[in-house]
This record gives structure tokens, C-alpha cells and sequence, in this order.
RNA sequence: GGCGGCGUAGCCAAGAGGCCUAAGGCGACGGUUUGCAAAACCGUUAUUCGUCGGUUCGAAUCCGACCGCCGCCUCCA
């Protein structure tokens, strides 16, 4: 049994057959980069990224085409709207490619922190102004677009299939309320395919109808045309792009080639904020940054970017997601206990026994990649798939109890945790850093204080001074520092954020708080050690 | 007004006609382990899936009505 995914436009699961054996073209509709990214970004492409990274697994050759939107979409579809990016330049004051190319590094650096693989081609609107031009040209020559007063629209009746993939038919929507219908349109359904620029406009090309800007959904069929060709084995994007964008995608594609425009449409749902649309006006939007940061007033602190991650792969992406505080800490230790359990999977490896890999183990294994592949293959169950992971999880600590598994055992485990969970899900992590921080000398000698505490506190539970031992314990948990004792030895953990966190007040130069904490460590390092 | 989705334990969330007296996570509680903790392991935590009807030998799953919530139709992922 292969893959199966949900088809918008058939409204039906279906098997995944590519156009070409063993490949296939996956294009995504990509940010605008007009500011950070932001918590519906994160569900749209973890979701994708799932998407790609699964099909990898099954041994398609994918080519990823994500683009970058820098030629603004106007603020509204009525002609006097003004380009989104334009105004976000003028607040800041800065030309819209500095800041069209300012966000969208932005935009990667969030995206690899969420693991989400980078797309083969990131092609930018911008980029691809004369190939625009040229469908625009098609489109008319075809009779399927018409131009007026210098701007060019598409002529929505001239195309039958119009509302195939939304479910909408033109006459319905006339009904609805819709903004300022432009003048120039011949039917308020049409769309733009070319705008004409005023000289004011900052963002504008020159065309044969004189200088403009394409309309904002030309550059997603030129784009995955270039590099996908004519028909593409799967289109994906949120659900709120199905109307118009997509429709209108299709409108122009199909009727400019003659060809399907796409075989799998998928969509995945929104997200909500403490059950709520986010949006932008109701003030609870959340930036990825301030999740990774905890720099945003509705969460209580910071979010590993893959506990994050974890959380969207908890729901379906067809489901809507409703972040919350609550959710993101129940998200955060699920992932840490992923983690620990890798971690001590690995630590362990190159000291248990020689020996052949249990068989039972093995076979246990095997069934897991079963359920795993059989859920992700169900459109991608990634709920399921997840759960795995915490099998996994619940095998290696039984192992650990027995103590007698061999490396080879162990090694079959991990080669679980770092496909499935890492290669697929990207939730486990090649390498878990101990405590890195080479370029921050001065810290060193505090880890290395912290790790003589621990050394002492050895020495007086060995003489069965708990007492003693206890307070280390306490004076170190009041810096969110923790000791695990263990027959192995005593392990400290929390040690990254201590250093990020001291790390971030004096960066950010916070002095008060700065100089409020290091007292503090002064204070129990003091206690500790009994003296004034 | 048009289109669509959702309502499953304290919370999050799979399941989409019999394998469901319903995965998994978080939380809580009990036990094992530990000097004590933590972590880990074992166990408990929904005889029931918004409500009421219907179809069926059989429904969380299909149909209808109702209640509640959410989204899209306008820039948004």
C-alpha cells in the first residue's frame, strides 16, 4: 500500500500516483515577506515539510518549489490598494527589496530551527517579472484576458472550470458582499493579471502596456510552470488560498497551457490562538521568534522550535491546531522525554555488550515501521505516527531497566529514532549538543563550578551527609539547574537554558536583571558552601 | 447571504460501519526503583464518543434535526 492523500479539488483520499515513476514536482505556496513568520506559517510548512520528507522516505525523487513572494500583494483587490510590502517599507523605512530580502532570511531561520527542510528552488516573484509578462501576453493572445487603461484582467467567464477546486460558482458569490469592484472590470469576478503602476509606486516594471506590476496570483503559475512544467503532481498551500488564489492559479494555467494544472491539491487547516483566528487586528498574533524567545504575553515561557514542531505534528494538518500556553507545555515535555530517551539511547550504545541484535527487539521494530508507515500513509497521519515515537521511547527505557541489551540491539533502536523520528518527523536531532558554548569563556568557569558541586555532593552522599547533598540540590534548582542522581553518577540538567538565559540578559543588556542574577548565583554558591 | 469544518476522558488528540468495553501525549493518582528526589518502568484514570431521532444484525463512525464552536468567501499560511 503506497500513499494516499486528500485531494481538494476531488474531495476524496486518493492513491499518490506521480506523473513520472518515482519522482515527483511538489510546489507550495510560500511566504510573503513583508514581516516574521508567524505560528500559521509553522502549520503550513511543518506540514509540507512532512510531506517532502515522507516521500523522500518512500524513495521519490522530489523537487520541492517553495516561492518567495517579495513583489507585494496589494492590500486590497480593488486598484487603489497599496502593495503590502511597500508599506511595510515605508514604516521602516527601508527600500522593499532590503526588506523583502531582511525577512526573508528571517523566514529561513525560523523555518530551520522548525526543521523544515529548505526547498530545492525558493524562487522569487521578482525574479520572474519577463516570464510573467509573457503568460499575460498568452492569455491575451488566447482571448482569455482583456486590457483596460493600461492593467489586464483575466475574464473570469471565458473560462468554464472557474470555481472547480473552491466549490463556488461566480453568479453565488455576486451575491456576497464583496469591496469596491474596479471599474475597469468587465465582471466584478475577473481578476488582475497585470497592474498599471502610478508614478508613485515604488515596485513596477515596464511591460508593453506600459509600466505596472503582475497581479498577485500570477507569479505561483509562472513560477511552478518554470520550474515544474505544465502539469505538477501536487500543489499545497492553506485552505484560505483556495479562493481565490488557487482558483484564479488554475484559471490562468489551465487556460494558458490547455493542460490540468495540477493533479493533488492539498490544503491544510488554520490555526487558532487560544481558540481564536489569529489575526493581525485581534492582537493575538504570535511571531515565531517570540515562541522560540517566550518573548510574547500569552506564553509563560519559551518553546524548543521542535516542541513546537511536535505539537502541529500532533493534530492532522487537515484539523485546525489551537495553540495555547497549556498545549505547548504539554507539547514541550512530550518532545523533552523524546529527547532524553535518544539521548541516553546513545550515551548507552557504545558501552552495553557485544552481541547480536535481539530478535525480539527486532521484530518489534518491524512491527512499529509498520503502524508508522500504514498512519503516514493514511494522508499522512502524523498523530500516529508520532506515537510511535513514544513506543519507541517506552522500548529503549525497558531496555535500559534490563540492562543487558546489546549495542547492536541498541543501535537497532536508534536507527528507528533517527529515521522515523528524525529523517520523516524531524523531531529527533542528529546530535544533542552536552553544553555548548565555546565562544563564552567566562561561563565555562561557572559550568565548571556547577559541575564541582557536584562533585561534593558525591562525596558527602557517599558519607551519608543528605543533608548536605539536598541543599546543593535546592541551591542549584532555585537557577532552574536540576541533578538527577543516577547509579551511573549525578547528571545536571538545564544547563543550556541557565547559559542562554544568562547569556540573553547581558546581551540585551538588561542590567538590573543582569546584576539581580548573577548576585543570585553568587548567593547560593556562598550558601552552598557555608560561608559569609 | 454563499461555501466548508469541528464537537471523543481534567486538557490536547487519533480512530471514519464489526479488530473500539476507543491509540498516543500532557496532567493526576497508586506501585516498583531511590538515602530522599528526579528520571524511568508497571498500573489506574471515557461501558462511551454534543443532544435527540433514524438506517443497520451491528454506529464514535452513515442519514436527519437540533444545540454549541470555528473557519473561508477581504490581505493572511
Amino acid at each position: 500500500m503506497g500513499l494516499k492523500v486528500y485531494n481538494t479539488l476531488t474531495r476524496k483520499v486518493e492513491d499518490f500516483k506521480p506523473l513520472a515513476e518515482g519522482k515527483a514536482g511538489i510546489y507550495v505556496c510560500g511566504p510573503t515577506v513583508y514581516g516574521h513568520a508567524h505560528l500559521g506559517h509553522a502549520k503550513s510548512y511543518v506540514s509540507f515539510d512532512i510531506l517532502v520528507r515522507y516521500l523522500r522516505y518512500l524513495g521519490y525523487a522530489v523537487t520541492y518549489v517553495q516561492n518567495i513572494t517579495d513583489v507585494g500583494h496589494l492590500t486590497d483587490d480593488a486598484d487603489e490598494g497599496e502593495d503590502k510590502l511597500v508599506v511595510a517599507a515605508k514604516k521602516e523605512k527601508k527600500h522593499p527589496m532590503a526588506l523583502a530580502e531582511y525577512y526573508t532570511r528571517s523566514y529561513f531561520e525560523d523555518m530551520d530551527k522548525l526543521h523544515c527542510v529548505r526547498p530545492d528552488i525558493s524562487p522569487r516573484a521578482s525574479g520572474h517579472i519577463p516570464e510573467q509578462i509573457e503568460l499575460v501576453k498568452k492569455l491575451l493572445e488566447k482571448g482569455y484576458a482583456y486590457e483596460v487603461n493600461g492593467s489586464v484582467y483575466f475574464d473570469v467567464s471565458k473560462f468554464s472550470d472557474y470555481g472547480k477546486l473552491s466549490g463556488r460558482n461566480v453568479e453565488d458569490m455576486q451575491a456576497g458582499a464583496r469591496v469596491e469592484v474596479s471599474p475597469d472590470k468587465k465582471h466584478p469576478a475577473d481578476f488582475a493579471l497585470w497592474k498599471k503602476a502610478e508614478p508613485n509606486h515604488i515596485m513596477q516594471w515596464l511591460s508593453p502596456w506600459g509600466n505596472g506590476f503582475p497581479g498577485w496570483h500570477l507569479e505561483c503559475s509562472v513560477m511552478s510552470m518554470k520550474y515544474l512544467g505544465k502539469t505538477i503532481d501536487i500543489h499545497g498551500g492553506g485552505m484560505e488560498n483556495q479562493f481565490p488564489h488557487h482558483e484564479c492559479e488554475i484559471a490562468q494555467s489551465e487556460a494558458a497551457n490547455g493542460a490540468q494544472f495540477v493533479k493533488y491539491w492539498l490544503h491544510n487547516n488554520m490555526v487558532t490562538v487560544n481558540g481564536q483566528k489569529m489575526g493581525k487586528s485581534l492582537n493575538n498574533f504570535i511571531l515565531l521568534k517570540e515562541l522560540f524567545s517566550g518573548s510574547h504575553e500569552l506564553l509563560s515561557r519559551k518553546y524548543d522550535p521542535l516542541a513546537v514542531r511536535q505539537l502541529i505534528l500532533q493534530s492532522h494538518y487537515r484539523s485546525p491546531i489551537d495553540f495555547s500556553d497549556a498545549a505547548l507545555t504539554a507539547a514541550q515535555s512530550g518532545f523533552d522525554r523524546i529527547s532524553d530517551a535518544v539521548i541516553a539511547l546513545r550515551n548507552r550504545m557504545g558501552q552495553a555488550p557485544d552481541g547480536e541484535a535481539d530478535k525480539v527487539v527486532l521484530g518489534e521494530l518491524e512491527e512499529l515501521t509498520g503502524t508508522f508507515e500504514e498512519a503516514m500513509n493514511n494522508d499522512m497521519n502524523t498523530s500516529v505516527g508520532l506515537s510511535v515515537m513514544f513506543d519507541l521511547v517506552r522500548l529503549a527505557n525497558r531496555l535500559f531497566e534490563k540492562k543487558d541489551a546489546t549495542g547492536q540491539t541498541l543501535k537497532a533502536v536508534d536507527e528507528k529514532f533517527s529515521i522515523l523520528g528524525g529523517a520523516v518527523l524531524g523531531i529527533v536531532k542528529d546530535e544533542y549538543p552536552q553544553t555548548g558554548f565555546p565562544d563564552n569563556k567566562p561561563l565555562e568557569d561557572i559550568i565548571d563550578k556547577f559541575n564541582l558541586f557536584v562533585e561534593i555532593r558525591e562525596l558527602l552522599r557517599r558519607k551519608k551527609q543528605f543533608k548536605a547533598s539536598d541543599d546543593i540540590r535546592n541551591y542549584l534548582g532555585t537557577a532552574a539547574i536540576e541533578i538527577e542522581d543516577s547509579p551511573d553518577g549525578s547528571q545536571l540538567k538545564g544547563l543550556d537554558d541557565f547559559l542562554k538565559r544568562y547569556r540573553n540578559l547581558k546581551i540585551h543588556g538588561n542590567k538590573k536583571e543582569a546584576e539581580k542574577y548573577s548576585k543570585s548565583i553568587i548567593e547560593y554558591f556562598k550558601n552552598a558552601l557555608g560561608v559569609e
